[in-house]
RNA sequence: GGGCCGUUAGCUCAGUCGGACAGAGCACCGGAUUUUUAAUCCGGGGGUCGCAGGUUCGAUUCCUGCACGGCCCA
């Protein structure tokens, strides 16, 4: 693409700054202070020295004076030049310091500036740069400093430009940064041990979805990128591992919408000798300290939507719920009367869908997307879990739960199957099914996992947690894309 | 996959009911300016109007297709 002008003028001043044997890009520098922390303690630091550097944001020169704002991580802080007072660094002979400021300092550019702090006429805190250096020059113009960058297009394209310039964009991301680490100190406070295992595996498993295929050369095999973690964390139990969980990105080969993202980062963990009750005290214990943590409180704003995450959490039944607005357990009903139901509720494509996916469709459609406060969804249909343990009173379903948040499936888990033979039979049902032709499920029996679990898996409770739809709900973002460092977009054409 | 909307200067946007050199603000360049904060004042440069085709004496404007993006539905 054709580079715009000031591109080029600023080519030509880089040139300029080299033949005056200034280094535009020099190797470090030492700072005292953040922006935030330089406002936030002015009694204690004013008309003391410190050092800050950050990007220029805005510059008003006067001639013999020139105020400018810096950004750093923190925030932005004023920087006063003055003619007498502030010197360059380092020294050129024959080139004045304000006119060096005027001339080769652009917005966009990464500075450093020590000084003393002081407040000007109007009272705003900012630095008199007794010294300034440029740490780093920027060859292109920021976007427009009123209205920043808008285009959501651009933003995602160009996404350090929205860092830089929307500060909202880097705040979920920060946030997103701690979240992850609140929640593996969460884990590893209760004696979890995190682990990595594939991401390219032989067969995928461990959830319903297209894989991601590759291929590769040193083993001449197929390989699938993971669409989830569980089927390597329960070999993990079956080694003697009693408490293991990862936080990794998994790979599912789908659309992009609000509420999916082709590699997401997904929490699974393991607990052996729990069953899914005590899965869901850890849920409900992890997601309110969550949100007690990040939010100061237990109720939250999400859109227009109020959450309460006041312990305990609603729970529902899962065909209860359906039977609810049907008027028949679902069980009961026919596939045939369970397509008229659906097409009645306007899911296309249901004369063709198999079973478990009507069922889930309508649930999503009847209650899921009603579920505003975190919402227990307890025991589906025996279909729709291949790898949860039949629920102890009831076999035609299962030990499992979904937590719903505003609208949305936020976790899953399940009492775990442990036993080798009804796996054996599960698996085989999935078989037939993609024989059908449900490409999401495997094309065969994971012959390699059930040796593990022939072995013996213990009993176990596992959960399998959204991150990325937790940083939406904890940082109020409508879409997932939004909590995506750098979301993918189509080539430019 | 379907519907609606958008794409004009580096950025944010006007505009052309089909007609002359396509506009503004910011940013940029030159000048003035020692307390500004969307600084101000004077002067200046910058555009294949998303791409391709069609209609027309004439298309950035109307039509069709395509690309990319957004929102909604599925």
């Amino acid at each position: 693409m054709e580079k715009p002008e000031e591109y080029h003028v600023r080519l030509k001043k880089l040139e300029e700054l080299r033949k005056m044997g200034i280094n535009p890009y020099p190797y470090s520098y030492e700072t005292t202070h953040r922006a935030e922390e330089i406002k936030a303690s002015f009694p204690l630091l004013e008309g003391k020295k410190v050092r800050v550097a950050g990007r220029i944001m805005s510059k008003r020169v006067f001639g013999k004076l020139i105020f400018a704002h810096i950004r750093d991580e923190s925030g932005d802080i004023q920087i006063a030049f003055q003619k007498g007072t502030s010197r360059l660094s380092p020294h050129v002979e024959e080139m004045e310091p304000l006119k060096f400021a005027r001339k080769y300092l652009d917005i966009g550019d990464i500075i450093g500036v020590e000084g003393k702090v002081f407040q000007t006429k109007t009272g705003e805190i900012s630095v008199l740069a007794e010294e300034f250096s440029l740490i780093a020059k920027s060859l292109y113009p920021l976007p427009e400093k009123w209205h920043g960058l808008r285009d959501k297009e651009l933003r995602y394209r160009e996404r350090y430009l929205d860092f830089i310039v929307n500060p909202e964009a880097r705040e979920v991301m920060k946030k997103k940064s701690l979240i992850i680490s609140k929640l593996r100190n969460f884990l590893d406070r209760k004696g979890f041990l995190e682990f990595e295992t594939p991401v390219l595996q032989p067969l995928y498993g461990g959830a319903t979805a297209r894989p991601f295929t590759t291929y590769s050369e040193a083993l001449d095999a197929r390989l699938y990128l993971r669409i989830s973690d569980e089927l390597y964390l329960k070999r993990l139990l079956v080694g003697g591992f009693e408490r293991v969980y990862e936080i990794s990105k998994d790979f599912r080969n789908e659309g992009i919408d609000r509420l999916h993202y082709p590699e997401f980062i997904m929490l699974e963990a393991y607990a052996a000798y729990w069953d899914y009750n005590d899965m869901m005290e850890l849920a409900e214990e992890l997601l309110t300290s969550l949100v007690q943590e990040i939010h100061g409180d237990t109720e939250i704003q999400y859109g227009e939507m109020k959450l309460s995450f006041k312990r305990p959490y609603k729970k529902v039944s899962f065909v209860g719920e359906i039977e609810k607005y049907l008027g028949k357990n679902p069980l009961d009903m026919e596939i045939d009367e369970i397509r008229k139901a659906a097409e009645e509720l306007g899911i296309p494509g249901a004369e063709k869908l198999p079973y478990h996916k009507i069922m889930d469709k309508i649930f999503d459609r009847l209650v899921g997307e009603k579920l505003i406060n975190p919402t227990f969804v307890l025991d589906h249909p025996l279909v729709l879990s291949p790898l949860a343990k039949k629920h102890r009173e009831n076999p035609r379903l299962v030990e499992r739960f979904e937590l719903f948040v505003a609208g949305m499936e936020v976790a899953n888990a399940f009492s775990e199957l442990n036993d080798p033979v009804d796996q054996r039979e599960r698996f085989g049902e999935l078989v037939k099914l993609r024989k059908k032709g449900d490409e999401e499920l495997p094309p065969e029996i994971d012959e390699d996992f059930l040796l593990a679990q022939e072995h013996g898996m213990p009993p176990a409770g596992g959960i399998g947690i959204g991150v990325d739809r937790l940083v939406m709900i904890l940082t109020d973002q409508p879409s997932i894309r939004d909590t995506i460092t750098f979301p993918h977009l189509k080539p430019r054409s």
